[in-house]
DNA sequence: GTATTTAGTTAGATTGATATAACAAATGTT
DNA sequence: AACATTTGTTATATCAATCTAACTAAATAC
């Protein structure tokens, strides 16, 4: 079994791994807010655990086993978030961080039930997809708004890295998973768009909000 | 803040006060099954932060923010406990090892709206009333059965000490909070009783098992 | 292609929770 | 009261997770 600290690890190593899978020491330090010589004295131990491969000044990239692990403690954070969101009530911007103490509980039946109770979710409230239990996910290729042009007819799919902040901003604009969006113009000094979804005619994105809005053709 | 740790000696100090509301350091490192200067070390810990009165060689007594923050602790694991068997389907032989983990997450939110869900719930799946938020904890006194005669009508209100083994026991008999039980005779040689309810007509439980089984009159 | 900057490592210390071994105090027994 | 037993304490060590300080390797910049 992982420690806590070790699935936190596991988990930003999966979450962080670039094109390659690999991840550096201070990438990991920066994202645990652990000093550097903390990180790496974590990468000697899942290297010991077999969970990583590693050698000294080279990135980092998981194993097979360490890829499921990391699967598996991601499913248990995205099913903890949709049954705070569906079955508890609560706001999307509010789930990560009850979830993200949640995911560190050794149940595997409270977890089952969870799952079941959700009739078996594909996806969290995010729209990040839920690993299933062998730890497979799935690559939901949704493409981020910025990428569309005007005359474009899509649905809001998912967000990529949804902080409070900007789930904040989204409900203030009324932006759901689900709503469609029409883009009526983009600009193209600073990226910006303007859409319409619902009763809003005329809705101004910037450049940064339509990269983190990941969407499907209807 | 205490650390779960630290919350588990405070929950075991509460449970554990005997008449006058002390301690040995020997029954807390035995029900916390860790080594007696393990124990000895934490009590040194929550004098230092005032959560419990001590001296060397002396009974541990819990201070008044002691007994509050033990009350909200076992309020968050019977909270828990509630949660699990009425939202989620668990048997009360299954809550008490999940919410012995959950009982340590740190959100105001999140038990606050399992207490909402619940609708305010006074007590737990084995009858244990629930400490409000302020940590007042109800005194239900209810009796145990061995202190009932012949002839008298009663209703299962609680259990004292649920441990698995005895709630697969009362499953296995069918006898659950609620069910109106009559006692039909008591063996004074051992202390057994024969007793009826639902559509059992001569039921024989064992001293052991009357003295566990909390009942209030009808 | 040297020099500077950034990233990574090693050494050594700290903290919380734990243990064993050895000893001391309190309690119980005749 | 003397001895034995139980209970509690101290000293010391370990382990996981963390840190700072000092150093080294790699990357970047002129």
């Amino acid at each position: 079994m992982a420690s806590p600290t070790e699935e936190n690890y596991l988990k930003a190593l999966f979450n962080l791994k670039d094109e390659e899978g690999k991840v550096s020491i201070s990438e990991l330090s920066s994202t645990l807010e652990v000093s550097m010589p903390t990180a790496n004295s974590m990468v000697k131990n899942l290297l010991k655990k077999g969970l990583i491969i590693y050698e000294k000044y080279k990135p980092i990239e998981l194993t097979e086993e360490g890829k499921k692990m990391a699967a598996l403690v991601i499913r248990k954070h995205r099913l903890t978030e949709m049954y705070l969101a569906e079955k508890m009530g609560f706001g999307w911007e509010e789930v990560h961080d009850i979830a993200e103490q949640i995911e560190h509980i050794n149940s595997p039946i409270f977890f089952e039930r969870m799952d079941k109770l959700l009739n078996h979710p594909k996806i969290d409230p995010h729209g990040s997809p839920i690993p299933n239990a062998q730890g497979i996910i799935a690559d939901l290729k949704h493409k981020p708004l910025n990428e569309h042009k005007p005359g474009d007819a899509v649905k809001l799919a998912a967000l990529a890295h949804s902080s409070t902040e900007f789930l904040d901003f989204l409900n203030s604009r009324n932006l759901k998973l689900g709503t469609e969006i029409n883009v009526i113009s983009v600009e193209p000094f600073d990226g910006s768009m303007v859409v319409s979804y619902n009763d809003r005619k005329s809705e101004g994105l910037s450049a940064k909000v339509c990269e983190r809005l990941l969407v499907e053709f209807l």
